[in-house]
DNA sequence: TTCGCTGTTGTACGAATGTAAAACAAATCT
DNA sequence: AGATTTGTTTTACATTCGTACAACAGCGAA
């Protein structure tokens, strides 16, 4: 039996072929049935160079969790880079986000779902679960501090907080319906339901965030 | 070898039992590590006898999940059942009730999450997700469009739906994030926040939902 | 009490699983 | 060019999985 060709990768690349190929994997067969050896053949490799990247086969499950939690937050806290927004524009961007790709994207959604089962299990699931939400809320915080002050309302901590939490959740509940694509609605409504309804949570003026939308519209 | 004495159930009796031991197998062990053999056991009762009741296993966690969402859009229906109540009120405990227990649960989250992972590869899972998903919009649109008439806002029927598209979104992504119980802030804040946030979505006055809160505190 | 039905158990089996470890070869170094 | 390192493949193995099926036993009917 002649051997397989193969060449040697770097092992940052490897390994991130192998944590793609795991989400791959989960996300179009589910966590059952998503076996190393699937796993390893949809990176290009054989079953056992897994354990020579990772103490496991869990662990790695883990791993390609906290990888994609990491894409996940990098994009949100991309999505309000670069731009001299006004404080307003820039909330609007934030949220109108999650609404448009690659957010927006039933891949994600699943694997997301997938792992939030497993985050009372397994504690591990749990701190980057804990971590990932953190991060979120604090950006959406300090995205809402500014809009406040802007327009005269009371910003203090406590209810920047709560704010915060009111609009994740409403960003998020909206997120997975939408990216379950029932067929319900039509998604191209959301981002206008979304900032519509945020400017009601954070009692702005009506249009203070819808007006920023039609921008997001030309962008693409 | 002593046979295990056993006894005959009522075939409904012992198909919820194995429902509902799929369930909780699946909550506290993941979907990969619920196997046939254990879910069995919790039901008291021996592996063989899942293929008497239902056509494999698979079947068996699809009907668990049309259980589980059965239990849900029931318990949602019945938190406003026998009142004589206000819209306003009425409105206020549809909402409400997601943020305190039975609703508020590590497991029923667990669960939901771990099968919401699979809409996107099993079309069985998107059709029970999509038919306790329309359940709750309807059952929340029937609630809100009271209270617009009550309050003299505009309610057409595309508002309405709109905003009762916004509602279950917040109330989905709180209830996510308060049932995970990851400690970033009191849980017990969650029906306030839920209600304030909702009152800004609907644009209503201050308080005309959140002075329902306390007669919730009262009842526990 | 005995019979008959069928819900239930126990066992067996092939396939798939995660993992260990030996054999190999591709790239690097000398 | 030859030696060395180590990333990669291959084979092997114990375990677990879902399922099929024959044997058994609880329970109502006669």
């Amino acid at each position: 039996m002649t051997r397989r060709a193969y060449s040697r990768l770097s092992q940052d690349r490897r390994r991130t072929d192998l944590l793609e190929a795991t989400l791959a994997c989960v996300a179009d067969l589910g966590l059952d049935r998503a076996g190393a050896r699937q796993i390893a053949e949809r990176a290009g490799v054989s079953a056992g160079l897994i354990r020579h990247y990772f103490p496991s086969k869990d662990e790695m499950v883990r791993a390609a969790y906290a990888y994609l939690m990491g894409q996940m937050t990098a994009a949100a806290e991309d999505s309000v880079a670069g731009g001299e927004l006004s404080p307003e524009a820039a909330l609007a961007e934030v949220i109108a986000a999650n609404f448009a790709a690659p957010s927006l994207s039933g891949v994600k959604v699943s694997l997301w779902a997938t792992f939030v089962g497993r985050v009372r299990v397994d504690p591990a699931y749990a701190d980057i679960h804990r971590e990932g939400y953190r991060e979120f809320l604090d950006l959406l915080e300090a995205r809402i501090h500014p809009v406040l002050v802007a327009q005269g309302c009371p910003a203090d901590p406590a209810r920047c907080k709560h704010l915060a939490i009111a609009l994740n959740g409403l960003i998020d509940g909206l997120w997975i319906e939408g990216s379950l694509d029932h067929g319900l609605y039509d998604e191209r409504r959301l981002p206008g339901i979304a900032l519509a309804a945020a400017e009601g949570i954070l009692r702005l003026p009506d249009t203070t965030l819808t007006r920023h939308l039609a921008r997001e519209d030309e962008r693409s």
